[in-house]
DNA sequence: CCTGTGATCAGCT
DNA sequence: GCTGATCACAGGC
């Protein structure tokens, strides 16, 4: 089984997120859905160049971007691309596979298809903190596996942004009844 | 289906 | 002071 390899565009590592099993502790479920950012992008963090928030993004590839997000919600990047570069993927909505009982009372939330379906609600559910920004994302508590066979993937805008709106960088695991919003076709 | 609003705070100007 | 890679809830159609 290949592994992810983050050292590539985070549009390539975006698409190729998407089916994979992520776990944090042991809790989490399958990646259906994900948005790519870039230096070259005017809504990324990175791209107004290195500050002490977005530290992680031009840091090593294959770790941890967590920032708060509203004051509120803590959300989860895999930052990708060769170090310095300042790029990364958003982890926005799992598939409930494993915990799901944790997840619903972190989240007090019973419906398994709200559970993981925003980087906020994900993040809450696997009790995202500041405290794994920068972590290896093939070291516990992180765990990662790739997709097993072929996954049909469907792109389209990218949510909640105000910036680049018309990019189509976010990516979704087709037919999924776990994303933060459906896909357009 | 849609739109509006409060919550709550780090980072930036 | 203002903004924002969000969410939950309320209300109107």
């Amino acid at each position: 089984m290949r592994d992810i390899d983050f050292s590539r565009k985070s549009l390539q590592v975006a698409r190729r997120l998407i089916g994979a099993t992520l776990l944090v502790d042991g809790v989490g479920g399958i990646i259906v859905e994900t948005e790519a950012y870039d230096r070259t992008d005017p809504a990324s963090h990175s791209f107004p160049g290195p500050t002490a928030r977005n530290a992680a993004m031009f840091g090593p590839p294959g770790r941890a971007y967590v920032y708060l997000s509203h004051g509120i919600h803590w959300c989860l990047n895999f930052v990708c691309r060769e170090q310095g570069h300042g790029a990364g993927v958003l982890i926005r909505a799992l598939e409930p596979i494993a915990g799901i009982a944790l997840m619903m009372k972190r989240r007090r939330q019973r419906d398994l298809r709200l559970l993981c379906a925003g980087p906020g609600r994900l993040g809450q559910a696997l009790a995202i903190t500041r405290a794994l920004n920068g972590k290896r994302l093939d070291e516990p508590p992180f765990s990662l596996r790739p997709a097993a066979g072929r996954v049909r993937v469907v792109c389209g805008p990218r949510i909640g942004i105000s910036k680049a709106v018309d990019q189509p960088w976010r990516f979704g695991l087709a037919e999924s009844r776990y994303v933060s919003r459906p896909f357009r076709r």
